[in-house]
DNA sequence: TTGGAAGAAATTGTGTACAATCCTTGAATG
DNA sequence: CATTCAAGGATTGTACACAATTTCTTCCAA
């Protein structure tokens, strides 16, 4: 994989347009470690990075122009939000959730977000309502012009953003790590053509937050999460033995 | 701070005596550098690291007979568990968490501990019981002999060991960095002589287990939670004037 | 005495060299 | 032909040296 063009040249560009709206919650200093995380945590989010990529230090340095350091602390603080899994002396791949991992990840959605619901309802504000908006448009655009990639991102970030809104530093965490965990299991177990892309689960969402309805809205989102786990195909095996793949596709 | 005879000494053989049985959930690879993150886990349970102590690289390298890579890799860890605050340039230390941190940790503890605790009783085997017995009494006899430091340990374990026995590995996550940062919160806010130290919550708690009757265990874990919370001392400020004490403590 | 500035000390941040480990490849042997 | 073993390459693990930053100390002047 070209990691050089990947983080220099299209991509990395449009991230910085995107209008994410929330603090990362990796827990390092400002630094340059910092700013490979979100990336990379942008780039799972976006489906451009793929569950069970090997990520060398080196690699991933060299994309960003860093050393082998700094890409390691990176690489260890995404392993903390489980987004990358390591192997001694093995290094570092983008987690691979198993059928099992998705149905704890979204039974534990389930669980807080729909609380968090309930908190951002009582405390979205005026321009926090425009935040949720704008997310939404933007998804919207995503898919008119078939970047589903780009458009799972904002879907996803939509979450993240609540979480941020409620103002509960706990649970933010606790999403930021989930949402994310969520991105890899979508990228595994959807299936992009039996299932409608759009739903008005969001916009009713915001709507219950205009009303300061937190009942209402910690309802939508229990539903929401819901539809959104029925509609995984969690029966299918985790991507054909991974190891063929890789080898087929030249990695 | 002798850091050597704490961790060589006496403390650290106690340690691997206490009968801990869960497995901690540092994302990192088995090592020296998880090692030190596993003891210092644990002296923080045991309240001999207080909140606000600074954590030099060195001196937790030198400590445990490592170097200040090692060590830093540890703190890093530790910082994405909560247990542990960086300053960019100005080293860790451990968390201090403010009364609304603590307001935060309680509400998502009382969310979600009662759902891991109806999924434990479905699955608790007779030596799952006897592992919650063992810690129950291990608790009572620390209490006997006025070592409240390590009794608090074992009640907070006590609650690690139950979403071990859940099974369930995100809530295990979560539920470990929540208990460490409770024990950090405890530290601060909880006023010894007022409170009885024995209730019999974890008591009853498993004989719901034993009875697989996970409604009773939900139920009795959030009122116990509840009480811990209400048991708290959120008025006082985060004691006085960290600094000022410091110096007078001679640290 | 107070305030500030400059230098010294201590601590963290980062790059790099080397050691340790794992995987691959290829050949020898049963 | 399958299996085992060894050597080589690639990658991670660790230590250490140096740079950058902050904090502490000291000294001088108002």
């Amino acid at each position: 994989m070209d990691w050089k063009a990947m983080s220099a040249s299209q991509n990395i560009v449009d991230f910085s347009a995107l209008p994410l709206g929330f603090d990362p919650s990796f827990s390092l200093p400002p630094g340059p470690a910092l700013n490979i995380c979100v990336q990379l945590q942008n780039a799972i989010l976006e489906h451009r990075l793929r569950p069970g990529m090997k990520l060398t230090e080196e690699e991933v340095g060299e994309s960003f122009n860093s050393s082998r350091s700094i890409a390691r602390t990176a690489l260890q603080a995404l392993a903390h939000t489980g987004l990358v899994q390591t192997r001694k002396n093995r290094g570092a791949y983008v987690a691979k959730p198993t059928v099992e991992d998705a149905r704890e990840v979204f039974e534990a959605r389930v669980l807080i977000e729909p609380e968090i619901a309930w908190h951002a309802a009582g405390k979205a504000s005026d321009k926090d309502l425009k935040r949720l908006e704008a997310h939404i448009e933007a998804e919207h655009l995503a898919l008119k012009s078939n970047d589903v990639g780009k458009a799972l991102a904002y879907s996803g970030i939509f979450h993240i953003v609540i979480a941020d809104i409620a103002g509960h530093s706990v649970y933010s965490n606790i999403v930021q790590s989930l949402i994310t965990q969520s991105s890899l299991i979508i990228a595994l177990y959807w299936n992009h053509l039996e299932t409608a892309c759009e739903d008005h689960s969001h916009n009713i969402l915001v709507d219950a937050f205009r009303d300061k309805d937190g009942d209402a809205a910690r309802e939508i989102m229990r539903k929401h999460l819901l539809d959104l786990h029925a509609g995984l195909n969690l029966k299918r095996k985790p991507e054909t033995d991974q190891s063929l793949a890789q080898v087929l596709a030249g990695i």
